[in-house]
DNA sequence: AGGTTTCTGTACAAATCAGTCCAAAATGTA
DNA sequence: TACATTTTGGACTGATTTGTACAGAAACCT
């Protein structure tokens, strides 16, 4: 009755003679290194590997592929906080590196793509400010859970953990202006203050 | 033999029917608002007041106008700091007013001009950067005697005034994003922890 | 008032932009 | 092999971009 299979759905017609994924990566690295205004079409879809009429096809149009690269971007980046968060067996050792990744302190003088999309499209951008928010929001939370996990009080966790990633937010604005990376983490370090005692982890009211 | 005065230097011919210092300061807001890329001279110059000519001859191009424009942007804020360090009376309210002031609270949802135009435009614009380092430098030293002055150690004083700076840039990106001015004036006091002693204020070693 | 210098509005130029269209090519199926 | 379906390349479009040229108007100095 049906053809072959509902859920296989064999593409009909002359397949794509690239790989989205690989293109949609291309795109970040682009947008990453100069901004969405300042990065033309022909630019991309060079880059890219596939001609227009491909590009629109698969992408719709330039601003709907900077939300899929942003979209990426974010979701990998949260993926891999997770695991920081979940691995580390010390929680200030987890925060610590959660701090460093979003910080991209070891990506060239980029910055970071999610800021700087920011930057130079919200407030304007509706798209974009609404997956900001949703992208905060989620790793702000994790980092809470993370700082609770450290001994941190809950009524504090939110705002510290606020604190933190903005803290982590302005070093990667610092970094796309030159200052070294060695100058960065140790500023990044500095965040130890803003974590539960020290020296001392998780002193409670237990026996 | 000299004309009337060499200070004075009495421009010849008709004079311009605008005030450039007011216009450039319609440009700040423009660029403020809408970014580099986005804007273009038209909007500029209709909102500026001006025709295509006199704003070609009185400010170069795009691309000086906006270095103008966060040119004069930095050095007010720059007065504005140093205003703050210098009246207070307590060191610790002196850096809290001033992140407040970096952080750009009460500014809108444009975020900081400056964080703004780094974000869209760095690496790449080496004149920005440029400008961009030196600001930071002066207003990241601001900070440090600030910080000395209350009773922070030499020592640390500079890696400290970096993680306030970077964490009250970072606040400007999230305004943008939305988070209500509340939440960013409650993460922005997590900043006390980055301070000295906080209610004992200054423990030496005296008598 | 005359002359000189500078401003100002508009028209213009050349380039570039994002996005569309269409015919040809390539694939799977029958 | 013939058909249906999709991709692909490149030309094309129309709007928009920054920046320039020019001619007339306006102000200052002598």
């Amino acid at each position: 009755m049906s053809k072959k299979s509902v859920v296989t759905a064999v593409p009909l017609g002359r397949p794509r003679g690239f790989d989205a994924d690989a293109a949609l990566r291309v795109a970040i690295e682009v947008f990453w290194q100069h901004g969405f205004g300042a990065t033309t079409l022909d630019e991309l879809s060079r880059a890219m590997g596939l001609s227009r009429s491909s590009f629109y096809a698969c992408f719709g149009s330039k601003h709907d592929l900077l939300m899929a690269a942003v979209r990426r971007y974010a979701d990998e980046k949260f993926v891999a906080l997770t695991e920081h968060a979940t691995t580390h067996r010390d929680p200030r050792a987890a925060v610590r590196t959660m701090l460093a990744a979003i910080a991209e302190v070891d990506g060239g003088t980029r910055g970071c793509l999610f800021v700087n999309a920011i930057a130079e499209l919200a407030p304007g951008d509706d798209e974009l400010v609404a997956l900001a928010q949703a992208h905060t929001e989620r790793v702000g939370a994790l980092m809470a859970a993370t700082l609770v996990r450290a001994g941190c009080p809950d009524a504090d966790a939110a705002r510290r953990a606020g604190a933190l990633l903005a803290l982590s937010m302005g070093v990667t604005t610092l970094r796309k202006i030159g200052v070294p990376v060695s100058a960065l983490t140790d500023l990044l370090a500095q965040a130890d203050h803003l974590l539960p005692l020290a020296s001392a982890p998780k002193r409670r009211n237990q026996a």
